[in-house]
DNA sequence: CTCCATTATTGATCTAGATCAACGTGCCTT
DNA sequence: AAGGCACGTTGATCTAGATCAATAATGGAG
């Protein structure tokens, strides 16, 4: 307890009212007073090292974790030892909501790089959301966008040529970066080719194909782990994948 | 209102207390008190016709459902028209909480037969579920399920082949009707192989063919929409796709 | 019951993208 | 700064499963 100066100063700084992704993050819309009781449950400032595990398959659901720098993946690991990632996590995200239907954590949380989250315990979440109504919502919000977002992996998963779902993988890095205050056409991926392929359900060389292909075209400049787009409009064109009839939508419904 | 006597026999019948989904569906675990105030907020008895919807994409978020009988798919709609189907749904789940984070609906339901649901209305499930500490737990599960459910169908769709696919689909329709009360190893489906094929994102025709390939080894029997599981063993090996090492598990981890 | 439309099965061919293989390139260690 | 190694790129080949095509079976509508 000598460096007492220094935890409270970085504590201050920590502070949800203080914290830049408060708007994108779990206290999204809460009122001052409302903010101060979340604030209070809020373990903070834990870091993880790249490659260290925030939480992995098959522990009990403790906390959830507000992610504040860095980046995460989390995928389910099969019988035979495969991994599949089932998603990348950004500053403001939540991580391990997966384990409240099980109580177990179902996936693995890895980061990516050097990243810091908040920690909340989910009893205490729980409690809290029973009294501050903002808070109940949000949560159930953020659930139902991670299932939106894995039901658009689907999507692409099921029915998207490859070239389709690396541009829209890109796309959706780009906005969401954007969100968190970079620039929407100039960014670092922090995840590997490899992991890039895993998650979307393609062999590396392929990635590194299309990415050429990608700068071939003058879509984009790939410096290993940089991208520029340089033509975003034509990049959306072929993460729409408008196989023929788009614009003009003449289709079918069963 | 002349049959009033008709009404109140079925509206007995389709209390809570007295459904026989109540320990799969949302009122799980909720003591009488709290029960019948869930009660109190559902709209009960709604019909639904075979292909008619329960909801459609960007409808505003009004209700959650709970089916009582039948079932659903949900699906999205690219812009040039194709759809993606992204669940079934089987009776005691809950549809329409892919609305929760934008207050619009991001897929559609629609019947794949005649069917029976209670709708809830989401406000009045949001209130509640503040005062009913359980009521919330449980609406966080479902949610946290949901999440899971659609996590291991990426696994499928990212890496397995198409026999682990189908494998796993026709273990899964068969663990859920049991868990309804139904025949682990005898069952209809009640989507067409159209359906079938392109939640695993793959091709009628190859549905098809597994389907009479595992005919041929003995594994079950196919009449039209008729399941009769004969190797639920074996089946469940298919579904594991243990590509080489899977029992002594010698694995990778990056 | 008959007709037509949808759905399902089976076979033949084709292709996107996996796999195999070789080689570059940047990064960390000592 | 040299070596080693994980990561990335590029090319050649191969295959699972898509697509194309033809033919049943099923099931509603009148």
């Amino acid at each position: 307890m000598t460096d007492n100066q220094v935890i409270k100063l970085s504590e201050l700084k920590s502070h949800c009212q203080n914290c830049s992704l408060y708007d994108l993050c779990l206290p999204m819309g809460l009122e001052s007073g409302d903010l101060d009781r979340l604030d209070n449950v809020i373990k903070r400032r834990q870091s993880i090292n790249k490659n260290n595990f925030l939480f992995r398959i098959g522990e009990n659901l403790k906390s959830v974790y507000a992610i504040r720098s860095g980046s995460f993946k989390t995928y389910l690991t099969n019988p035979d030892g495969t991994e599949q990632i089932v998603g990348f996590s950004l500053p403001g995200e939540l991580l391990g909501m997966d384990a409240i239907s099980e109580n177990q954590h179902t996936v693995t949380a890895k980061a990516l790089e050097t990243s810091n989250v908040c920690e909340i315990p989910f009893e205490r979440l729980e409690t809290l959301a029973r009294d501050i109504p903002n808070l109940q919502h949000q949560l159930l919000r953020l659930m139902s966008k991670e299932i939106q977002q894995d039901q658009n992996l689907m999507l692409l998963l099921a029915q998207m040529p490859a070239e389709t779902r690396l541009a829209s993988f890109l796309l959706g890095m780009s906005e969401r970066l954007n969100k968190r205050g970079y620039a929407a056409n100039e960014f670092n991926l922090s995840m590997s080719r490899g992991d890039i392929a895993n998650l979307l359900g393609m062999a590396v060389e392929t990635i590194s194909r299309l990415l050429s292909h990608f700068q071939d075209d003058g879509l984009l400049i790939v410096e290993r782990k940089h991208i520029t787009i340089l033509n975003l409009d034509e990049l959306r064109k072929l993460a729409t994948h408008c196989s023929s009839n788009c614009p003009s939508g003449s289709s079918q419904a069963s």
